[in-house]
DNA sequence: TGTACATCAGTGAACGCGCGTTCACTGATGTAC
DNA sequence: TGTACATCAGTGAACGCGCGTTCACTGATGTAC
């Protein structure tokens, strides 16, 4: 979270750097009330400026939203770097980035949601998920190809292999939170443990048992 | 999908089964329009009823989108049903349900979106999803159920294999539909192909190979 | 260095819109006798 | 079986609201000479 203070009073009547400003408002607002308020004009009362100013800025909302995304997704890159640096083994960089994926969904939910809502808006994740290697999505890939012991695996494998990992992420990122699963999140000793037991559960699709 | 229908014309003052056709008709804006489009107002004009009616039968909005919800989720409940009835060894009613499910919200993406929301916005699942031996969450459990052989796994283990699933499934189905899967899904032969081959592939968080 | 002037980045009022909800109403239905 | 009447399930007009966007404007900035 960087960039959300609040607007300075006693504001020069030209900003200087209100684009950045209304993205920092969008943020605010979205960690504070919510995706449902996150309304143009919410965006510039919360900057302190006419609702006509963020048009000088961005070709409508649609732009802005785009930009508040487009930050999620590198905050998303960042909590990526950060869980993968903390671990040592290959295997528990694959649970630290699992874990740190939910953690960022849950410390910034509303983000989380513009993030995913403006994807599927697009039918398409973030071009940029592909190709720099910082992504979130080149980080799991990465760290899977770690984990690979033996024959190199092909490059399909590879890439539905980080699929898989990422949609796992994504449903636990979404489903954590719901009160059902209280009672085992506290059987299991706590929020991390219950999602390393569930990181842990996923084979259930996989030709490990018998058929 | 039942109940669709258009509104009948020539209705008597009385309709007569309103609230079954306001959720209906809801279910049908829905799917034409998408849920933005998805207000009171709205429901009320395909219906083909004044704007007031909807509140002799729901307390509000919410309550409407309530209705549309539980009618979503038992859907879903049928949906896995069929699918689990249409293979013969575990391991396929596995995958099938897997498949299934990412065909549901497929098929009805707008409906799952809003059952999704909901569930958000009240920090749960429906109640019914732990009760109700049809539910979607407990053919998954069963099936899963199914699966062990040797010695009976703890409640805790089904649980958290059930969760996992589910959150797999979930990921699965709202980002199969991106654009950066199209290549692989055609390298892979179609659709049903590459879900089978991400949910084959679930195992990477798993104690599945070496640390 | 000073000045004219184009350009930039704000203002604030106004637009039309669709929304959720309420209200007094009325037509249809069902029940008691 | 007929009638009075309560209740139910609609109507349609109206409310206030916040929204995205546009408009003519103005104050500040930067540049050419």
């Amino acid at each position: 979270m960087d960039n959300l203070a609040a607007p300075a009073e006693n504001r020069p009547y030209h900003h200087g750097d209100l684009r950045r400003a209304l993205v920092a408002a969008a943020r605010r607002i979205l960690e504070n009330e919510g995706p449902a308020a996150l309304s143009l004009r919410a965006v510039a009362r919360e900057a302190g400026v006419s609702p006509a100013a963020p048009y000088h800025h961005f070709k409508d909302k649609n732009e802005l939203l785009e930009a508040v995304a487009h930050e999620g997704w590198e905050a998303l890159d960042a909590a990526m770097t950060k869980a993968r640096a903390d671990a040592k083994t290959p295997r528990e960089r694959m649970t630290a980035l699992g874990v740190g994926y939910v953690y960022f969904a849950r410390d910034n939910p509303a983000l989380y949601r513009v993030m995913y809502d403006r994807s599927r808006d697009k039918d398409a994740l973030p071009d940029h998920m592909n190709k720099s290697p910082d992504s979130a999505y080149c980080q799991v890939r990465d760290t899977i190809l770690e984990r690979t012991s033996g024959d190199a695996p092909t490059d399909i494998d590879v890439e539905l292999s980080t699929i898989a990992a990422w949609c796992a992420a994504h449903g636990l990122a979404e489903m954590s939170g719901f009160k059902q699963f209280t009672a085992l999140k506290e059987a299991l000793g706590g929020e991390e443990a219950f999602l390393r037991a569930v990181l842990e559960h996923l084979g259930m699709f996989a030709r490990v048992n018998a058929d």
